[in-house]
DNA sequence: TTGAAATAGTTCAAACATGAACATATTAGT
DNA sequence: ACTAATATGTTCATGTTTGAACTATTTCAA
């Protein structure tokens, strides 16, 4: 009665699990190295990549989006504020929401962040056919449908 | 001439990524809420299986797997040691080492949080066929290999 | 054998994230 | 109109992770 068979070590879908796991890590990793000359983490780059996407995007909705804490995106706004790479706004309508927009060097710092994300991307999904990156997507798709729906 | 064309929204690499970062950060999270109720959290469960495997392991080659600082080892043990979950040895041929065992109260609190974890990734899974479930590890397998060649 | 370089672990200060409590503004129910 | 409930953003105390400097031990080369 060796332990080791009730341990998951031998479940397909567990080990499948473990390799998405480490590959995100070594993926996280390398990003940070290749954003670091850049002077910007991988946080306030994928907010200046939703700021892009929906200008004028409040603070609250760009935690909720990001997975994020609010004081969080108090804290972090700052940084990139000063930088010159986002402005604030209070809304007129709706006194209490601040309105988020990059500036021309913002947009100019995420073209260059950008760049070399998608570089890494693209080396990396390299690795498999189109198809099966698609396929890859889909999964991933409907694994976050679910767990939104709880 | 509309700057959007030339970011990466488009990129079919890029959006999938992107859903494998949106899946990992939902599995983890759910993960972390399954976990609370053992009073336990994910680096002392990767701390757990790691020993369970590997007995006898140094802080070094622990720190090395977890992709973590030797540092956050050190300070990470202490709950674990007083909970009474490890054991710290000196090596008794090299004194610089400490080797790490599990005690029983340890591999019991182990086989607890794996029955939640796999149930998770179970869950997870089922939305993948088993061959999509094992081409999406074989994959994984394929990039963390290559960023590890660097 | 001895001194230099390397290795294991610890300490400490700084960076970062989090959640609870708070201030302010808005909305909804009566 | 008025009160209660809700929503946004900030502050602050707490906990986590990190990397650099440090100690102790081992290895290696001269």
């Amino acid at each position: 009665m060796n332990k080791l068979q009730d341990l998951p070590w031998d479940n397909p879908r567990f080990k499948n699990w473990i390799a998405v796991i480490r590959a995100e890590k070594a993926i996280v990793r390398e990003l940070s190295k290749s954003l670091a000359p850049l002077g910007i983490k991988i946080v306030q780059l994928d907010i200046l990549m939703n700021l892009h996407r929906h200008p004028g995007m409040s603070q609250h909705e760009l935690a909720r989006r990001l997975l994020v804490g609010r004081s969080n995106i108090t804290m972090l706004l700052p940084q990139l504020e000063t930088q010159g790479l986002l402005l604030r706004e209070g809304d007129t309508k709706d006194k209490r929401v601040i309105r988020l927009y990059l500036t021309a060097d913002g947009e100019a710092l995420l073209t260059e962040a950008l760049a070399i994300y998608t570089a890494l991307i693209d080396r990396v999904m390299a690795q498999s056919t189109p198809a099966e990156c698609d396929a890859l997507g889909e999964q991933m798709h409907r694994i976050a449908d679910m767990l939104k729906e709880e």
